[in-house]
DNA sequence: TTGACATACTACATGCTGTAGTATATACTG
DNA sequence: CAGTATATACTACAGCATGTAGTATGTCAA
């Protein structure tokens, strides 16, 4: 069981597979759509894609769970898998532990970059990330006061 | 020579050890700290804190310079190494591709965890925050008049 | 000419991921 | 009950990144 989801981050991987394998990364997609799994359904998903064996899937799946992002629970005469989190909370776990990660280290170019990227890919996410910022300001103002 | 320079970012180490290696790491910091070594240099350095070989050193440096993190540049019966950015520019080079591998993939979400990081490490790096964020709303306006 | 020093090349360990075979237990089906 | 399908556990190997270092070989200077 690990402590973290954002192990390694591979920022220039697109969705997901930044911070899975590949095949990690079909195996969850495929636990997101169903809620849970044994392995066969995860198997007999893949399989309609592309060749690959039985023991493969499992072995991954074993794996996922090791890294506490499926739990694993006995059923009848085998497992069912079932992710630990949704797929928009692990988004978010990922999104917080690599800016934790980078703003511990780098506050300040952080905050540049961050204004400079954002602007780029999303202008008018800087509109909301000022209502976000007004607000903020205010709870801290709050907290100082208490 | 690779195209980036955080082909891979681990949230939970620490500095630079971040995108490089333990060794990878000590190595670069010696070099920012001279300009520029070669491999004896470095290897000197490293030796008065542990034991290490000089083959050990000259691979790695080999290495950093494949991935173009370290300029090498023939010298006599040998070469001279020199980062190829400054300490400070490779960071915020980390910084930005991280941020925008981030934000590309979980804009929103990334947003919103980027607030409640900074206000927990640096409360009043939000003050900073919003002052960056006038100015770019202003860019953004001018802009659209032209 | 010899010794110090330089590089190139090769190699192995460890850890992560993808891949899959083998052995073994179990359960269903006729 | 026997046989087949299915489940897991275990083992193993390949490829990549990183740390580590040995060996072979070339070169320069005293």
């Amino acid at each position: 069981m690990q402590e973290f989801v954002a192990t390694s981050f591979k920022p220039h991987r697109n969705g997901l597979n930044q911070v899975l394998g590949e095949l990690e990364q079909e195996i969850m997609e495929v636990l997101w759509k169903r809620e849970d799994a044994i392995v066969r359904d995860v198997f007999i998903e893949l399989k309609k894609k592309r060749k690959i064996a039985y023991t493969t899937v499992m072995t991954v799946m074993g794996r996922l769970a090791n890294k506490g992002i499926l739990q694993k629970t006995p059923k009848k005469n085998s497992y069912l898998y079932k992710p630990v989190y949704s797929k928009n909370d692990f988004e978010k776990c990922i999104s917080r532990e690599v800016i934790k990660g980078i703003l511990g280290n780098y506050t300040q170019a952080a905050v540049t970059s961050f204004i400079d990227v954002l602007t780029e890919i999303d202008p008018k996410q800087i509109e909301y990330l000022s209502n976000l910022i007004e607000e903020k300001k205010k709870e801290i103002k709050k907290g100082d006061r208490r």
